[in-house]
DNA sequence: TATTGTTATACTCTATAACTATA
DNA sequence: TATAGTTATAGAGTATAACAATA
């Protein structure tokens, strides 16, 4: 059984990574300032310029957004003149996300602020770890993302768990006191 | 200068934190249907259980979430009979929060569950190297706790970066077309 | 029929500020 | 005066569903 002497919530995974990323969310909020959309507006400005964005729907989903917000980052990213919609030859169905040189000299700014940022909050690793650990996170990342989408996270840990918790209306009580 | 090339949203760390914390996120909210406020109630609930929630806006500040916030969510904790508050002797502004019987039954399940939940997240790495990858998170968690609060992340990135990005008004701007 | 993108709407969540009590 | 906690309110962020265009 385990012993509630030993645990900390500084032991606790989850906890840490949430950590982690709102001390980078917070970081980058500083230096985004110019780009629509705060930190995901530049990562949508990133798929643009890697030519990873040719598709709202797929991008929403590999940030973890709604398609419907995806519509109103690029939006504001276009008014901003960092990127251009195009209809994807192949199926016009689909908006190619294309970053337009303003965009890619924004994109150049930002990409080294962020690198700046990976190299603060890496800051306590010895250098030589730093690549082999940005590696594993990347690695994890990957997987978590190849596995997901099947809810098999889940199954995994519990029968009980339907994992797409569909906003309880009753999790904040309206209070009455 | 960078060649766009050779850059890919994949290897943003920024954006695999966000990942990896998603993935948690979600797996967490499977495991926690029966602890209110999911899995932020799980994590007021571990701090009780582990003693270190002795005053609601410092447990806030570690999680990231506003005090008012912690409010409604011990509220709702307590009312699930899983914690109970108490006024701090030494210093009568203060709730103490205390895990009940319950609580701490209700805990260990999750506990459990959350183990499980890391396995799973952790699963690509060979077993021998998950303890020192735990642990690194843990102390880079631990050093930007550290550093957060002075906002000095920023200063080392840009002299513009305000970190207290106070929710420009314009940032979504009211669409017209 | 299924999917992408868009739009309007409703809802949830969060931040803000005022208030009480303690110090 | 300053801080912890509470509360109500306003506002930002998000999901939902319907629609048009395309497949």
């Amino acid at each position: 059984m385990d012993d509630a002497a030993e645990q900390s919530l500084s032991h606790d995974l989850g906890f840490n990574l949430g950590v982690l990323f709102r001390a980078y969310v917070k970081a980058s909020n500083g230096v985004v300032r110019d780009i629509p959309g705060g930190p995901r507006g530049y990562q949508v400005l990133v798929a643009a310029v890697c030519g990873e964005a040719g598709n709202q729907s797929a991008l929403a989903k590999r940030l973890g957004i709604d398609r419907s917000v995806m519509t109103y980052l690029v939006d504001d990213l276009e008014a901003a003149g960092l990127v251009v919609r195009r209809p994807d030859p192949d199926d016009r169905r689909n908006r190619q996300i294309l970053a337009t040189d303003r965009g890619r000299a924004t994109w150049e700014r930002a990409e080294q602020d962020h690198r700046a940022i990976d190299a603060h909050i890496l800051g306590p690793l010895p250098e030589a770890d730093v690549p082999a650990f940005r590696d594993t996170i990347e690695r994890l990342a990957e997987r978590v993302n190849a596995l997901d989408p099947l809810d098999s996270a889940c199954e995994v840990v519990s029968d009980l768990a339907a994992a797409a918790v569909p906003a309880d209306p009753a999790r904040r009580a309206p209070r009455t006191r």
